[in-house]
DNA sequence: GTGGATGAG
DNA sequence: CATTCTCATCCAC
């Protein structure tokens, strides 16, 4: 009965999504009656009245048949660092970018220091704070990515990151597949918010919370065995009560939130600022509406927040304020642009400028170098990622910060066209084109500042974007995916999908995933790897991953001589260079470390959670299984794209299975051997790949070493 | 496509 | 207020 009404409320609001411009569906005289309308029952609605109503206003619709996790990780860079280095968890850590410290571990809070305080502020407040440099953000990416890695090969695959620190999670199909163990009511793990006991809505959206619940706690479990880092999760059934009901409870918990509740926790928040979307900007312009707090912002009558602020912000600030929010949770692609900067007291020379161009440029090629260079050895899933994550940059672009006189703190931009020949050589896998592209910088520089007269600078920035899919064989790889990307999105079952249906509902392919909720350990990547034949995504992250850990990747940072190196001659042609010096030059800011992922380190956690979490060692984690029974489908792949083409042997890598890279489409078939070819022609090239630099390894720890796949999103 | 405005962590 | 070092989206041009 319950199955019945959950699937109900989806269908309506799949409905309800898919028009996203008409969605409203009420019919009440003000907002504030609009919000008990949907507290006390969320289903009422389509009376004609309503329907008049949402010709002239905007989208408004409640809506619980959604189950979304909001991860947070705490203080994260303070985290990295501290995995870095563990002596720094005992004493108190800031971690420092110029003149400020960005974030601080919990020890130091407790001494008053703060986020985004002045250093010298913050040892006034604690004089023995340690600090740690992190103006190089490559760690923080890489554990950033390696968290939404997780999380999207064993919960969902709706995975949206926000930041390096959040991730937005769609478990609704995850919740659908689980089913309590005992029928009885389903208990809430960890905090909630709301009264307890209050069943507000009978749609089955408690149940659904309180497996979410469940499952959140799974997801920080193995954050922390995994990666060994902590976080908070909220849940809610929208992205926007999920994010906000998960700050209740810091850090390192979670909080879920009950049904009916959602009015109190936005009034909880007090000022209009506290919400997602209202900045400075908005909240000016708000305030001289002389709206201020949330509730103001539920008083407020449409017709005059439209006047301040347009309709569209008015429409979610209004949805925003109720605790309403339909947006869906969109997968998170690869980066849409990879941008280096540096900001500084004074720059008031063109050769400085230059200089420091020269760097952020350097360091950008050498993030796409190493992109390029991950070795063939990780099997040909692996390579699948590395090739899709393979994309050259279009476009460059300059920003600058300019000291005015006046109180402008603005940034202004150039951006212009990569030059074809330096996008070919990227495209065949050669960075070295730091001539060209300085000079297209000069250009961009020179419309910006006049280097004539005096100048003034703060900041630059080298942005590279407008990425290009680099092969052919990215799109056929497009192509393949496309098909699993529309399964998951629009949740339907398809034909092909055959044989093991256990599930009637067949959804996406990472919560068929049997283990999601147990307590093994992920050793078996092979067999999943073999028997998965549907995953290529999260088994090559699992492939790569466990070869880091096995190799330990990464290199060390390099001596302190490499900035006397770096220096060399700004404007010197790329041409002019050996490879030697390119190599050390290369290696400059994009220092590496060795990453150790640790399943089984003490992580520092506040007293009361540890218990009630992963508590005594897994004692409460096997009660989650004996508690919660996962319904999967381990949908075997109907190879239909099997390729009866007989390939000579030779031609593939070694490292490569033939019987899977036969279950490939022909098409990348055959685009992957012409990639072999090219890669093995270049490998024999006079270019030499010094053991330093590419036997020691793909440099996860440099930008993009996961791949998020398919960008649903990138549909251009 | 460009470049500014705005917002996120 | 921004301050750091990113990244993304929106929108007039």
């Amino acid at each position: 009965m319950c199955r019945r009404k959950t699937t109900k409320m989806k269908r309506s609001w799949q409905e309800a999504t898919q028009d996203d411009s008409d969605l409203g569906e009420e019919d009440i005289e003000d907002w504030s009656s609009v919000a008990s309308s949907i507290l006390v029952s969320p289903s009422s609605k389509n009376t004609p009245q309503q329907a008049a109503f949402s010709r002239e206003h905007p989208p408004l619709e409640s809506d619980h048949s959604r189950t979304i996790v909001h991860i947070d990780l705490d203080c994260f860079y303070a985290q990295v660092e501290m995995i870095r280095n563990p002596q720094l968890r005992a004493q108190p850590l800031g971690i420092q970018q110029k003149n400020i410290v960005v974030t601080c571990n919990y020890v130091a809070r407790e001494f008053g220091v703060t986020k985004l305080m002045y250093i010298a502020d913050a040892k006034k407040k604690c004089p023995n704070l340690v600090l740690v440099s992190g103006e190089d953000l490559s760690h923080y990416r890489d554990y950033s990515e390696k968290v939404t890695d997780l999380l999207q090969s064993e919960f969902s695959s709706l995975v949206e990151r926000l930041g390096f620190d959040e991730n937005f999670v769609d478990v609704t199909s995850l919740v659908e597949k689980t089913v309590p163990g005992d029928q009885s009511l389903v208990e809430v793990k960890g905090h909630t918010f709301g009264p307890e006991g209050q069943v507000a809505c009978i749609c089955g959206c408690h149940k659904r919370m309180a497996i979410a619940s469940h499952i959140a706690s799974r997801m920080r479990a193995r954050l922390r065995e995994a990666i060994g880092i902590t976080g908070c999760a909220g849940i809610a059934w929208n992205k926007l009560l999920a994010k906000l009901v998960g700050e209740k409870n810091k850090p390192n918990d979670q909080t879920t939130l009950l049904p009916g509740s959602e009015q109190k926790l936005m009034l909880s928040l007090g000022h209009a600022r506290r919400i997602p979307g209202i900045g400075h900007s908005m909240n000016k312009k708000l305030e001289s509406a002389g709206i201020v707090t949330i509730a103001d912002l539920q008083r407020a009558s449409y017709s005059d927040l439209e006047a301040v602020v347009g309709s569209q912000s008015a429409t979610s600030m209004k949805n925003s304020s109720f605790g309403i929010d339909n947006t869906a949770v969109t997968r998170s692609g690869p980066p849409q642009s990879m941008s280096d900067e540096d900001s500084f007291k004074l720059c008031a020379s063109l050769n400085d400028a230059k200089e420091r161009m020269y760097n952020l440029l350097n360091s950008l090629l050498e993030s796409c170098r190493l992109l390029d260079s991950l070795p063939e050895a990780e099997g040909i899933y692996a390579m699948l990622m590395i090739r899709k994550r393979w994309r050259t940059p279009l476009t460059i672009r300059l920003t600058i910060r300019k000291h005015s006189s006046a109180k402008k703190w603005l940034r202004e931009s150039r951006q212009t066209q990569i030059p074809v020949s330096a996008t070919e050589q990227i495209k065949k896998g050669i960075f070295t084109v730091h001539g060209p592209l300085m000079e297209v910088l000069l250009v961009l520089f020179k419309k910006m500042v006049d280097v004539e007269q005096s100048f003034h600078l703060t900041l630059i920035n080298v942005c590279l974007t407008n990425f290009q899919a680099k092969s052919t064989f990215s799109k056929s790889l497009d192509k393949y995916f496309s098909k699993a990307k529309n399964i998951e999105n629009e949740r339907k079952s398809e034909s092909e999908q055959g044989a093991a249906d256990i599930c009637k509902k067949t959804t996406d392919d990472s919560t068929n995933n049997p283990k999601v909720l147990t307590n093994q350990q992920d050793s078996n990547i092979t067999q999943l790897f073999e028997k998965q034949g549907r995953r290529p995504l999260q088994t090559a992250s699992k492939v790569l991953e466990n070869k880091q850990n096995k190799l330990s990747f990464f290199t060390r940072k390099l001596p302190s001589d490499v900035k006397t190196t770096s220096k060399s001659d700004p404007h010197q042609g790329d041409g002019e260079l050996s490879q030697g010096e390119r190599d050390k030059t290369a290696t400059l800011s994009r220092t590496r470390y060795s990453v150790e992922v640790k399943n089984d380190k003490p992580i520092d956690k506040p007293e009361g959670d540890i218990s009630s979490e992963t508590g005594p060692s897994f004692a409460k984690s096997d009660e989650v299984e004996k508690d919660f029974l996962v319904v999967t489908s381990s949908r075997e792949q109907t190879s239909e794209e099997m390729s009866s083409s007989s390939h000579q042997s030779l031609e593939i890598p070694g490292n490569v299975d033939v019987t899977v890279f036969k279950s490939l489409p022909l098409d990348m078939q055959a685009d992957l051997l012409r990639e072999w070819k090219v890669q093995s022609t270049r490998d024999m090239a006079p270019e030499i790949k010094t053991s330093s630099a590419l036997s020691s390894q793909p440099s996860t720890s440099n930008r993009r070493i996961t791949d998020f796949f398919t960008r649903s999103k990138e549909t251009r």
